[in-house]
RNA sequence: UGGGGUGUCGCCAAGCGGUAAGGCACUGGAUUUUGAUUCCAGCAUCCGUAGGUUCGAAUCCUGCCACCCCAGCCA
């Protein structure tokens, strides 16, 4: 098999081998916040690589701080995996294992591995030494095994306070890897867990409940993000000296960070407590949900996380990159429709009377996504910004004795502009051309512009519900007109052109197409936004 | 100043001793009834840096520099 990437270097070469007979991964996120960005790179990876060998990828629920987690995650990071279309072999919680992490733990008691300390946590912290200088090993290193027993037994009959004792691994004081000077591997902790309610009150530690889950699990390759890297060596130490018989192995790669997005869940979750958005699910939230709600892809997402590749580098992905993928997906499947903002009133003079129908291609690049219906009459409406006064250089759309073509339909040419008392534009007298009929143009007139527009009869109000950008307002201007279609074009598809369409999730009314309300739209019920809101970097919630 | 990592084009990223893939972005130009798409063309004499080994190095060796992570009873 090629490989791709160094994980699966080290898998061919375990295989070749036979250090592993097969492959056998996890996704691992804690229950405590919504699934963002970042954990997609995460989801791909795993469950690409289990598909790739064609072996098997678990969810594991990293369960083992009951102060942080609750069920609506699980929940919702449920959804999210299942709505970018990966299926799990089975689902696992580290709270399942609680008994079988305990009996390793009396097991390393029993082996002298591990002793209960009765230091306070700032005791601990100062005895741990610093970065240049090895820590002081605890008073309560040398208990007797009976006695550790003993009082590990009492920690879990709840006999001691939150913080009153903690068991630790005997390690090496004088490491100068900072895990292994006698890490804690079991707390008292009084919460109520999501799970297993009121049964326990200890808790093991990330680094003891991790590696064992993953060995009773089956698990052979675990992959984490790079700040574990540090943690390895306390991995393998867990999996060497509790008896497991399965051994699996850390491997690191570089997490997910991309151009003015956050990515933290302390800050997201903040966002959200903060009411700076209407929930996780807020289109300009970078979580899973949010951007479905933004109405991207699931496909679009996979394409991304497949193209930016896994490493060990640090690095930070351009957020056109990713928009790119949208793009590039919804250019080859989203439907097609016109709409207005800002509509304003055109009366074609010359045209006659009634409506004027015809079909078009939903998708001019699918055409198995059949046709719609589009009708004309001599009322019909454009965008505002579609008709200039006074045009700015190099302007191709409407302005007076200017020509400008109707997407789909014909020519027309402004003759006339009526104006409201202020002076502002009230409605457009034109005149359209009958030999310029989309599809048999005789004209021989050559326009540049092409614009949306919608019968006036038959045009659908819709309701958008409108996000402002947490950019500010101030981001845009002072650039010219030209700056500012570029900016549009990128942030949505097409600039002033014909808007992607693709279905929204159930519940979610209309999404932005772009800044500003939507007004007027022909086919009524489906749409799409299609720009990308981002947090700017070092963007914190008020406090 | 301890330990663990990483350094190839503006951003990702291949490359694993034989003389710098690809994508994004960008720039020209052609088509175009979406200022979109599509399409051609251009875009690292150089791989953090200084030396060394070699007929030959981004790839091997040595020194140096830069950046990231670690002192939670978080994960």
């Amino acid at each position: 098999m090629e490989a791709n990437n160094f994980i699966e270097e080290i898998i061919n070469t375990e295989l070749g081998e036979g250090v592993c007979e097969g492959v056998h991964t996890r996704f691992p996120p804690e229950p405590n916040g919504y699934l963002h960005i970042g954990h997609a790179k995460s989801l791909c990876l795993n469950f690409g690589t289990a598909k790739k060998y064609d072996g098997l990828c678990n969810l594991f629920f990293d369960d083992t701080n009951p102060s942080k987690e609750k069920t609506e995650y699980v929940e919702a990071i449920k959804a999210d995996i299942e709505w970018l279309g990966f299926k799990w072999h089975e689902v696992h919680y580290a709270s399942d294992f609680f008994d079988e992490i305990y009996e390793r733990a009396v097991k390393l008691i029993k082996d002298g591995k591990a002793f209960v300390c009765d230091l306070k946590a700032d005791e601990i912290s100062a005895m741990r030494g610093t970065l240049t200088e090895p820590g002081k090993e605890s008073p309560y290193r040398n208990r007797s095994i009976e006695e550790n027993l003993k009082l590990f037994t009492e920690m879990k009959d709840g006999k001691y306070a939150d913080g009153e004792k903690v068991l630790r691994a005997k390690i090496d004081m004088s490491s100068p890897n900072i895990n292994m000077r006698d890490p804690v591997i079991y707390r008292v902790l009084r919460a109520h867990h999501h799970r297993t309610g009121d049964k326990w009150c200890i808790y093991p530690m990330y680094d003891f409940a991790h590696p064992l889950c993953d060995s009773m699990q089956g698990v052979t390759h675990s992959l984490c993000t790079l700040e574990f890297e540090d943690h390895r060596p306390l991995y393998n130490w867990v999996v060497e000296n509790t008896g497991v018989a399965h051994k699996p192995r850390q491997i690191e790669f570089a997490r997910l960070n991309i151009t003015n997005t956050v990515m933290s869940k302390r800050y997201l979750k903040k966002l959200v407590e903060d009411g700076a958005v209407r929930g996780w699910d807020d289109p300009r939230m970078p979580t899973l949900t949010g951007l479905r709600s933004r109405g991207v892809p699931a496909e679009a997402l996979k394409n991304f996380c497949e193209a930016i590749g896994i490493a060990k580098a640090n690095s930070e992905i351009e957020i056109t990159y990713f928009e790119h993928f949208i793009r590039d997906y919804l250019n080859a499947h989203a439907e097609r429709a016109m709409a207005v903002f800002e509509p304003l009133k055109v009366t074609i003079s010359n045209f006659p009377d009634g409506n004027e129908m015809e079909e078009f291609d939903v998708n001019p690049n699918d055409e198995t996504a059949g046709k719609r219906q589009i009708s004309m009459s001599k009322h019909i409406y454009i965008e505002q910004e579609d008709f200039a006064l006074v045009p700015p250089p190099k302007y191709f759309r409407l302005k007076k004795d200017g020509y400008v073509r109707l997407k789909n339909a014909y020519i027309i040419r402004c003759d006339d502009v009526i104006l409201n008392e202020d002076g502002s534009v009230k409605e457009l007298i034109c005149s359209y051309v009958p030999e310029s009929r989309s599809g048999n143009d005789t004209s021989g007139i050559k326009v540049k512009g092409v614009i949306h527009w919608v019968n006036a009869d038959d045009a659908v109000d819709c309701e958008i519900r409108k996000y402002d950008y947490l950019l500010k307002d101030a981001e845009y201007s002072g650039q010219d007109f030209s700056e500012r279609m570029n900016y549009d074009s990128v942030h949505v598809y097409n600039g002033k052109a014909e808007p992607y369409l693709s279905s929204v999730q159930e519940g979610t009314s209309f999404q932005l197409l772009r800044k500003g309300y939507y007004k007027k739209v022909t086919e009524g019920d489906k749409l799409v936004l299609s720009e990308i809101v981002s947090l700017k970097d070092g963007y914190k919630p008020n406090k």
